[in-house]
DNA sequence: GTTTATGCAAATTCTTTGCAATACT
DNA sequence: AGTATTGCAAAGAATTTGCATAAAC
């Protein structure tokens, strides 16, 4: 996404558009799955950690980014849904463990869940874990 | 479960019965719900959390303990079938966002996901995160 | 007596906060 | 000037390891 894009989707979220917030966002854009707060740093190298863990707690506040977990930590992922409300473009994740990424799987939407009495559900978080098809194919 | 019960789960899945072992294990048998360290440490007392930590990763190498990750961190609970192939058991969990606890909905099976070609999956991992009951009656 | 398991302390890693300096309006 | 943002350093939390002791076989 290029800089008036951001600049856009942070209006629809009513984010301030900073440098750093723009750079944190583009790098996030950039890859078309989620990233790690030291996959992140890895990337910026520009920004200090605690600054990129404000953006994304700011993002998180703001329904700029959605947050989940695998088996190697928190990751956070752009909104694809330009709407702020409940995130509901959620699709299902795959996190290779030979590879260590986790991949989205865009295509596949998370099953809607017919809950029991009472529960609420606000989000979800689908993670499937196993080979992917790079790893696959070269050798675990 | 009692600890002969215990003992015969540690065989099935080749897991010498120490004492501590019994105790981490009848720990997580006593919930029905996933537990994290730090949970066990509280129920626990007598071992110290390196002891936990690697009964643990033992009972995960073995296959007697799934584990999950939700937004407080990692979880471990007790695997209810009784081989120890591929866990096939899994079911769906409810993260509250209001009490904490992550409770299983035994009921509700993980749904079967038909991936795209090269993917191959060997455990899934899927949490809703929400109100629960409980706190749903009891006020937020 | 050799291997295995445990406890304690400490190293690592990851996340989060305090505060002073900077930039923005 | 006054508020919001940032960087640096360090606090806190959670996980993991080293090693010496103790238990099991």
């Amino acid at each position: 996404m290029n800089e008036e894009q951001l600049i856009a989707l942070f209006e629809q979220h009513d984010i301030k558009p900073t440098a750093n917030r723009i750079i944190v966002a583009k790098a996030l854009s950039e890859e078309c799955r989620p990233l790690s707060m030291s996959e992140l740093e890895d990337r910026i190298g520009s920004i200090d950690k605690s600054g990129i863990f404000r953006t994304l707690t700011l993002f998180k506040e703001h329904h700029l980014v959605h947050v989940l977990e695998d088996s190697e930590g928190t990751r956070y992922e752009l909104c694809h849904s330009g709407n702020h409300a409940e995130d509901n473009d959620m699709h299902v994740h795959f996190h290779c463990e030979h590879c260590g990424l986790t991949l989205c799987l865009e295509d596949i939407p998370i099953p809607d869940i017919c809950l029991p009495d009472g529960y609420q559900a606000r989000s979800a978080n689908f993670i499937l874990n196993g080979i992917c098809p790079h790893c696959q194919k070269h050798g675990e």
